[in-house]
DNA sequence: CTCGTTCTTGACTGAGTGTTCTTAAACTCG
DNA sequence: CGAGTTTAAGAACACTCAGTCAAGAACGAG
């Protein structure tokens, strides 16, 4: 009963994550997610609560249903160098590419709730790298603290490089180096 | 002639760029600047025109006086592994760790000025650690596109998870993978 | 001292911020 | 057809934003 939504919540949610992907926590103004998102104000607030309230949805949404199958998609892979090649050129096909890095580098500092999904997410991509390694026979593959948490970082250092759009290593180079630590 | 500055301004460009580093530029108001760097308004109009301006010159010197100083010790150093421990651990020395990595995620992006300025900063980590690799004896260490670039991706991928503060590789870890490409 | 210049000071502007409120519209159930 | 309930709509809230202004204070030069 009562009047019915009239807009979808999942795509609401998505066009906010690519806002804030875009633009930043900081950066986006609720006027933007307004416009964008084509919901009205009162609307969001009666549904998300908050401005962090549509965040912390939009990027619980993100690990969900773009980082956490990538990383199980990678950890099926057996070939280390392609692995690092695929996930550095755009762990979630480029759709909200950056938003688990801008949360991290924004708002995790500050905001524990932020954190600790970020925090999943890195453990996603650490679980899938470092199973990699396991199956290439790497006797510290799957440790925690090892191999794969560097290999992660260093994807994510290659997404920060291409979001800067200031040139870097191509996907060559990536794999060239994978290839040492494989081969 | 006239009537003397009451405010040092190098000094106060440090503080504007610790106050940026920590929060992000529209994480930092001018009202937080003013409050933080202890001068007026007014003062910071006439000396750096704008938020802008004053954000640029905190990056510049940032890069000056931190990022390409640091990046020549790097490069006279001949062991990878400590290099690669070392500058993960802090580029700059914690001071205004993350300026560099800010810039990179949130205004690059948007403003060609400063997209400049990170590729600047990028490209010396790129020069130092391909100075390392060329001096161990790796024949595509010196190439631009190489592994030199990917190493750097790995310093600053290690940087923000470090920001991020949610755990992430060990030093030991980060020194036992560069062991590996070297030895 | 006076003049010209530079910097400081504090109040001020209009636009934008996240959030809330009231009223009307659209639906289900009896 | 109401009654009850949920959402949509638009205005309004108090506050903060980046940036500006005119007036005065502190200097060097003549």
């Amino acid at each position: 009963m009562g009047r019915p939504r009239a807009f979808d919540e999942d795509e609401a949610v998505q066009a906010a994550a690519e806002l804030f992907a875009t633009r930043g926590y900081e950066g986006t103004s609720v006027d933007d997610l307004v416009t964008g998102l084509g919901v009205h104000r009162g609307s969001l607030y009666k549904v998300f609560g908050s401005k962090r309230g549509l965040y912390l949805t939009a990027l619980r949404r993100h690990l969900d249903q773009e980082v956490l199958p990538l990383a199980a998609a990678l950890g099926e892979a057996r070939d280390l160098p392609a692995v690092l090649a695929q996930a550095a050129a755009g762990y979630d096909g480029g759709r909200a590419a950056g938003l688990l890095l801008f949360a991290a580098a924004e708002r995790a500092p500050s905001d524990p709730d932020v954190a600790a999904l970020v925090e999943e997410g890195f453990a996603a991509l650490d679980r899938a790298i470092g199973r990699v390694l396991s199956a290439s026979g790497d006797p510290a593959g799957g440790s925690p603290d090892g191999p794969a948490g560097v290999l992660a970082a260093t994807v994510l250092g290659l997404r920060l490089r291409a979001r800067a759009g200031v040139g870097g290593p191509s996907p060559v180079a990536v794999a060239a180096l994978a290839g040492r630590l494989t081969g």
